[in-house]
DNA sequence: TGATAATGTAAACAAATGTTTACACAGGAG
DNA sequence: CTCCTGTGTAAACATTTGTTTACATTATCA
């Protein structure tokens, strides 16, 4: 990735403490005036070369049409459950298998546990577990799964070419996925947030 | 809180996913064509009303001048550690006593512990403590405090009159706040995160 | 030093966007 | 039915804002 110069990251970070503060990107101007410049120019100029760097994508036209691409943004994550007012994204009609299960969010989010069937793995029941959303798990990750109709939460694993999902407490069998089944990997678990 | 009409949820809603997917809030327009509509009137009365009734705030004239109010917002935490451009808002001279601290994040945010002090309380080191910035502790909670130029994790206990901080580790001793210390509570200690 | 690039000021232009006006239509209350 | 409210279309208007142009200033470097 080019090297930024100076102003470029002074521009950068502006835009990210702006971003964090108010829930959207600054404009050209309000870039300027929280920099001290008098002048569209300059800020403009960074914009362009931060975008052909690869920092930023700039949607062109469009007022606070600035997006700092994923790595250089600080980052924020989904929690569910929050959706107090209006039609919820996360529904009662989206519990499937002791989970709340989101509908609408990309990247990493948080779902919460109920059952007693991943103890073994330090997760237990009222738990959140941080999901990242990708459909490439490797053997023995984590993974939030749909599976005949229903989502779980199962340790993936690999082993002589036949593919399982273990719960980890000896309560619950051990579940081969065979040929017929409908299986579809939903994301990993990368984190396990417990509320205190 | 007053009570939203169907077709205010509605454009609330649309918000706070467009907010979410794309990083900023929509313009008016795009909420009228996200929504189906040929006129931008009756979006903007329903956004008047959704000021009115307190579910958004408006910047009146800016262009996606919508902000949605905390309560009624996908909420989001700020992941600290990831800031890999620009002049880092956490920085190598932000660690202090094991902590890496932010300077800029409002509300809730991760402190990446160091260390085994807390190990009685489940928390090791590595783990990521999720932090609600407030003066106001309560006896035995787990908080963050600024003592004698440090910072510290640790249990805050009050008894007799007399205010302690408590390390959940028998290895480190009990710590008395006395009247010449320089005590200052940071925030409360609300969940941990670990990785897997 | 002098050339060159980076950065900035000032001002103008065009597009995007919030806001308003005029009017229409449907449904409910009196 | 008639009035009122909520919602909508269509169109205009004013401001905000991205973009560009012309030129000045500053920093860098051979």
């Amino acid at each position: 990735m080019d090297i930024l110069s100076e102003k470029e990251e002074e521009v950068l970070n502006f835009i990210n403490i702006y971003n964090k503060k108010n829930g959207y990107p600054p404009t050209v101007r309000e870039i300027c005036t929280g920099l001290n410049k008098k002048s569209t120019k300059g800020i403009f100029v960074h914009l362009l070369n931060l975008e052909r760097k690869g920092y930023i994508e700039r949607l062109k036209g469009l007022s606070r049409g600035i997006k700092i691409k994923k790595h250089f943004k600080m980052e924020t994550i989904s929690v569910l459950g929050n959706i107090s007012a209006g039609r919820p994204l996360i529904s009662e009609e989206n519990i499937e298998d002791g989970f709340l299960f989101p509908d609408n969010v990309e990247g990493k989010f948080f779902l919460k546990v109920k059952g007693d069937s991943m103890e073994g793995a330090m997760i237990y029941d009222g738990d959140m577990v941080l999901v990242e959303k990708s459909e490439d798990v490797k053997n023995k990750d984590i993974i939030v799964a749909f599976l005949n109709g229903e989502f779980t939460l199962k340790r993936f694993i690999v082993e002589k070419g036949k593919i399982y999902l273990k719960a980890e407490n000896p309560k619950y069998p051990l579940i081969e996925i065979k040929n017929g089944d409908d299986f579809q990997p939903f994301g990993k678990v990368v984190g396990v947030l417990k509320k205190l």
